[in-house]
RNA sequence: GCUCCCUUCGUCUAGUGGUUAGGACUCCGGCCUCUCACGCCGGCAACAGGGGUUCGAGCCCCCUAGGGAGCGCCA
């Protein structure tokens, strides 16, 4: 969804909060929404926005202000600040962010199916993007030949378009970008390496494996972070060719030279500070020869134009190592963004025994991706509404400002509520793909939509559809307890009463009651529920008349016998 | 080991010094109803602990505990 910013123009609102001792003064002004007046004139500039806002403060001389905050502009853009004062001394702080489209991407590895917690962060992206009117790209990050495989790459597009993603530029729609898989861009990044060999900012370094593992277990053992100690730092030309001569085949490292500490501001964080002595000498290239993730991903970045990077915390400490790789290349720094990792139902971080912990795998267990993506909206960020979204409406309900620092929980029993909501609006052809073939066969073409409508209250997943198939037109599962027990109470008379009425085939659910009622003199729960075991073979779902329409003479007959068989064998006939 | 981050009902969260601490999911009760579900109405349920600062702290400061992340020729 595309929307321009002069055209999305929503009414501003204000938030104020007054501040007093008084409790007569504790009462809160909630919002007030300001038209822009002068939308219809195309650019509206910041200082317009702001005037009426401000007389209207003024105005309200009864209140003592603090802040007041402009808060409609979904994502930070420049931010223009007007300070004040009013009659009665206290400052106001007017702020305006204005709307810029962002840039955002999804770059993943593919090194197997796309994992939940990627695909949350794929999302939040793509709603970035477009609540800004911005571009959606996706990049495979396949540098580890390795572990990359073309068939997860594959796999990836597909689920996340089953998901409802769909991105401006990647790997199987090109763009002006491109090409969107690092493999195929090792000679872009050549020119890079070449610029920070030059300039200094990288050299070679010929440390072996061990040689980096020791260094770093002493660092441990004396109670010091491990860093790369910067042994290949200062090599002459000579030693370096010493090196290369016994055979050793160099990485590069980026040189984190000593000085200021690197500072940024977090778009969900807040400002963050690094030490530049936290940072240790990093590796940009491998030894084969291939990128490593902070060179490449960076780099990418930069050649993509990337304006926002959001991705999940474990990357906060990655951050500053990149920004000082853009700045010695000089190129464009995105703003960064980190939200809280998903964890598990326990705590713990996500992993095989939480269940699902994969997109293809919640697809196959028939979740719906409706169901998915309603769910993560609100995990780890804060939809301004609790109701059903589609995708298309998301966002607009998507705040950066409301992504969570606190890792979020991931819960199954929410997934399940937006799954219930998701199959509630499935179209009757969307259930019917749920039928499969089996189920297809068995339902008369006509009566297909009425069955879907009938039972979709009660389903949850395609297996609990298949279940109401069977049991309206297929074979029954042997009765469970609480049926038999509604069974062998009603006695044989109840169902030899009940079979009687079904001489006509077209009898409905009162002629049966009415027959037994007759018969046996049952009433309420004892008459309807064993006739619902009987027909039915269980107590829950949809209602009984309504089954009984679409099910056959024949079924409802063979089932009634059935009953009534079971009825004689176990239940103590009446002794009269 | 070191650095950084996080902590409000069981769960997702609102909350930026004065709130009866709000909403959603789960659960429980009621209505609807032949049952279950849907729907509607209602209920249970939280500021991790301890110190400060303040007239007043869920919000600010410190400590403790618990959890997370990073410190790779993984991304």
């Amino acid at each position: 969804m595309r929307a321009s910013s002069s055209t999305r123009m929503s009414p501003w609102v204000v938030t104020i909060r007054n501040w007093g001792y008084s409790l007569l003064n504790s009462a809160r002004i909630s919002s007030v929404d300001f038209a822009p007046s002068t939308a219809s004139t195309g650019k509206v500039s910041d200082s317009d926005r702001i005037r009426p806002i401000r007389n209207f403060l003024i105005g309200a001389s009864g209140w003592r202000l603090v802040d007041c905050r402009l808060t409609e502009c979904k994502f930070t853009g420049k931010v223009v600040d007007e300070k004040f004062s009013t009659p009665h001394g206290f400052p106001v702080t007017l702020r305006a962010m204005e709307n810029m489209p962002a840039i955002t991407r999804f770059a993943p590895s593919p090194t197997g199916y796309v994992h939940v917690g990627n695909v949350r962060t794929a999302f939040f992206n793509q709603l970035l993007a477009r609540c800004s009117g911005g571009r959606f790209i996706l990049r495979s990050e396949d540098t580890d030949a390795e572990r990359s495989k073309q068939e997860y790459l594959d796999a990836l597009l597909a689920d996340l378009h089953w998901l409802g993603l769909r991105w401006d530029e990647g790997p199987d729609c090109g763009g002006p970008s491109g090409p969107y898989c690092q493999s195929e861009r090792s000679g872009l990044y050549e020119v890079y390496y070449t610029r920070l060999i030059d300039s200094g900012d990288a050299y070679p370094c010929y440390c072996s494996d061990q040689e980096l593992k020791l260094s770093r277990k002493r660092q441990l053992a004396s109670g010091r972070p491990p860093r790369y100690a910067g042994t290949c730092r200062h090599l002459g030309d000579q030693e370096r060719a010493d090196k290369a001569a016994q055979g050793r085949v160099p990485v590069l490292r980026f040189k984190v030279t000593a000085g200021d500490s690197v500072t940024f501001q977090d778009l969900v964080r807040g400002e963050q500070v690094f030490a530049r002595d936290d940072i240790g000498d990093f590796v940009i290239r491998r030894a084969d020869g291939s990128a490593a993730f902070f060179f490449s991903n960076a780099v990418d970045d930069a050649l993509m134009q990337v304006s926002h990077v959001l991705r999940g915390e474990d990357h906060v400490a990655n951050t500053p190592r990149q920004i000082l790789l853009l700045q010695a290349l000089d190129l464009s720094v995105p703003r960064y963004g980190h939200f809280s990792l998903m964890v598990g139902d326990d705590g713990a971080p996500l992993s095989k025994r939480h269940g699902a912990s994969s997109l293809r795998e919640l697809r196959l267990a028939g979740y719906l991706p409706g169901a998915i993506l309603n769910h993560f909206l609100r995990l780890g960020h804060k939809a301004d509404i609790d109701d059903w979204l589609d995708l298309d409406q998301m966002p607009e309900h998507f705040n950066i400002d409301a992504l969570g620092r606190a890792p979020a929980r991931y819960d199954m029993d929410q997934l399940r509520h937006w799954q219930k909501e998701a199959v509630m609006r499935l179209s009757i052809a969307e259930l019917e793909d749920w039928l499969g073939d089996s189920g297809r066969a068995l339902i008369p073409p006509e009566q297909t939509g009425a069955f879907l409508e009938l039972v979709r209250s009660n389903v949850l997943f395609p297996a609990d559809l298949q279940a109401w198939v069977d049991v309206l037109y297929g074979d029954l599962p042997k009765p469970g307890e609480s049926e038999q027990e509604w069974l062998q109470q009603a006695g044989s008379e109840f169902f030899r009463a009940a079979l009687a009425a079904l001489e006509n085939p077209a009898a409905t659910l009162k002629d049966l009651t009415d027959a037994v009622k007759t018969a046996t003199g049952a009433k309420g729960k004892q008459l309807f529920m064993p006739l619902r075991a009987a027909l039915t073979g269980r107590t829950d779902g949809p209602g009984l008349q309504e089954m009984l329409v679409l099910m056959s003479a024949d079924t409802k007959r063979k089932r009634l016998q059935e009953a009534l068989a079971l009825g004689q064998k176990h239940s103590r006939e009446p002794l009269i």
